[in-house]
DNA sequence: TGCCAGGCCCTCTTTAGGGCCTT
């Protein structure tokens, strides 16, 4: 019933002999926050995002970020993450003016896609940043490739394909490394599945069937 | 110390109801 239920093959071929590996650079992106709702005030407390380029892991960037929002008492049990640590994060109009940086022009992935995209849109317009991004979803790619995944949450997928894992569960860069490797995993199996080159972002997000943020 | 919102997608029938997923 409801979202356990597989949507369904995917919706389009993917034997196009004109695709080519492009070599693109993707930002592979994970926030911790205060909680899961932008419009009832909620902030980001961390920002994690590793760059992938040519099957591989390429950058890393983390930080902590303090908007002097509390974070409440579960989701510091959730995360680890505490108002002490927070506090003496960066401002996160720094830590976004930075992320910005580090991601350029380079279009970005992450797990449930439409909550990061959410917060990166958040906090780079209270930096004064515009917002930019375009996003691929590794959880509405995961319900269309792993059909007999028992949950498409980050954890559980990564445990189903036997994805390395890198840190503690719920914190921005452990999580980032997963959903990466978990996005290299994909590519490569449809690049086997489909006997075609790698497919770059833009059809990946033609992939999950969904447009690009 | 708040259990919240938003979006996808399935089921059963309809544009409604509800689970999943993120923190």
């Amino acid at each position: 019933m409801g979202g356990r239920g597989a949507p369904g093959p995917l919706p389009m071929s993917f034997t196009d002999p004109s695709d080519s590996f492009r070599g693109d650079t993707v930002a592979v992106l994970d926030f911790e926050t205060t909680g899961v709702s932008v419009s009832a005030g909620d902030r980001a407390t961390e920002l994690a995002i590793v760059l992938v380029r040519a099957g591989r892991i390429v950058d890393r960037f983390q930080s902590l970020m303090h908007t002097g929002v509390p974070i409440p008492w579960h989701i510091q049990r959730l995360t680890g993450i505490t108002d002490e640590m927070t506090a003496s994060a960066p401002p996160a109009a720094q830590v976004m003016r930075d992320a910005a940086a580090f991601v350029g022009d380079a279009p970005m992935v992450a797990h449930n896609a439409g909550f990061d995209r959410r917060f990166w849109g958040h906090e780079c317009g209270l930096a004064g940043l515009p917002d930019q991004g375009r996003f691929a979803c590794t959880l509405l790619l995961s319900r269309r490739l792993y059909l007999d995944a028992p949950s498409h949450k980050l954890g559980s997928l990564a445990e189903h394909l036997g994805l390395p894992r890198s840190g503690p569960a719920h914190r921005a860069l452990a999580d980032t490394e997963m959903a990466a490797h978990l996005w290299l995993r994909m590519v490569a199996d449809l690049q086997e599945r489909h006997g075609c080159a790698a497919p770059d972002h833009d059809r990946m997000v033609q992939l999950q069937g969904t447009p690009a943020g």
